[in-house]
DNA sequence: TTGAAAAGGATGTAGTTACATTTAATGTAT
DNA sequence: ATACATTAAATGTAACTACATCCTTTTCAA
């Protein structure tokens, strides 16, 4: 089913426009998919994000300016994220030593077992849910790429 | 610049992959371009988004049932948006006749004259940051909608 | 017709986000 | 060295979201 019929829109002013909408569409479409994924493991999207970040850097630590640097949603709350991952022992902040202001940030092991647990689930949600063929996902993100200028 | 670049992540586990986290990095992206759209009218983006609905059945009154089915982000709460509209005089609510349980919700002249001026702005920055096609916007499109399957 | 179930919407609440402010550490120009 | 600006991160706060629950009205079966 099209963008159309979802939204019940006949009439937009442009291709352009439709594919602006068919994009806010389809993206909160995967959140939901995403949500209910991570959420038997207890995990946010962001604090999942946070998670895969610090799996990139492991074993080097993570300032908190480069997590927001690389966080996907620029407008959420490092810090307070950072808080809750610490709490669940997925995470531990050490004062960085070069610099005092700044927080070395690591994963843990529990960390990094629970992020393995989820990618088995991401891995055959995607497997599962594999609508593109490498070429078409290809051509997605060229254009997705060009809407950024 | 590409994803690649933009998050600083090198490798994808897929093209699909890929494709998903672009796709969830540009929405964010585009987010930020609308926000700040939005905001010297003082409206939010759920806000502006029903206002939308609102006026594409105008004359007619739409239920709030029928606004939570069209929102593109289902998750937020309609009611309270309402609220926030109805405060500003933008929409107005009365009883539905024919279901005492339904509340028909019409947009304003004042919501009307917004939507007007505010199109002026999308329609501009719509110009401006035209980076597709539309034959490249029409394959964006198909590509979107063959992901939600 | 009456009582249970379902539907439409509002509301309470806990948790999150957005944004401004604060605190502490570092850099820099005099 | 000292004062001022800048940077890193944390925090206070108001607003918003997600989700459950509630209230009223409607539907429908017995």
């Amino acid at each position: 089913m099209g963008i159309a019929e979802d939204i019940k829109q006949k009439k937009f002013s442009s291709e352009f426009s439709k594919a602006i909408v068919n994009l806010i569409y389809t993206n909160s479409w995967l959140n939901q998919k995403h949500v209910s994924l991570f959420k038997p493991f207890g995990l946010t999207t962001p604090q999942f994000n946070i998670l895969r970040i610090l799996r990139g850097q492991h074993p080097e630590p993570s300032t908190v300016n480069l997590l927001i640097d690389r966080m996907l949603d620029k407008s959420s709350n490092a810090s307070r994220i950072i808080d809750k991952l610490e709490e669940k022992g997925l995470v531990i902040r050490k004062q960085c030593k070069d610099d005092r202001r700044a927080v070395d940030v690591f994963i843990s092991e529990e960390g990094l077992s629970l992020l393995s647990e989820l990618d088995k689930e991401m891995d055959s949600w995607e497997e599962n849910s594999k609508s593109l063929t490498d070429e078409e996902s290809k051509i997605l993100n060229q254009l997705l790429d060009k809407i950024r200028i």
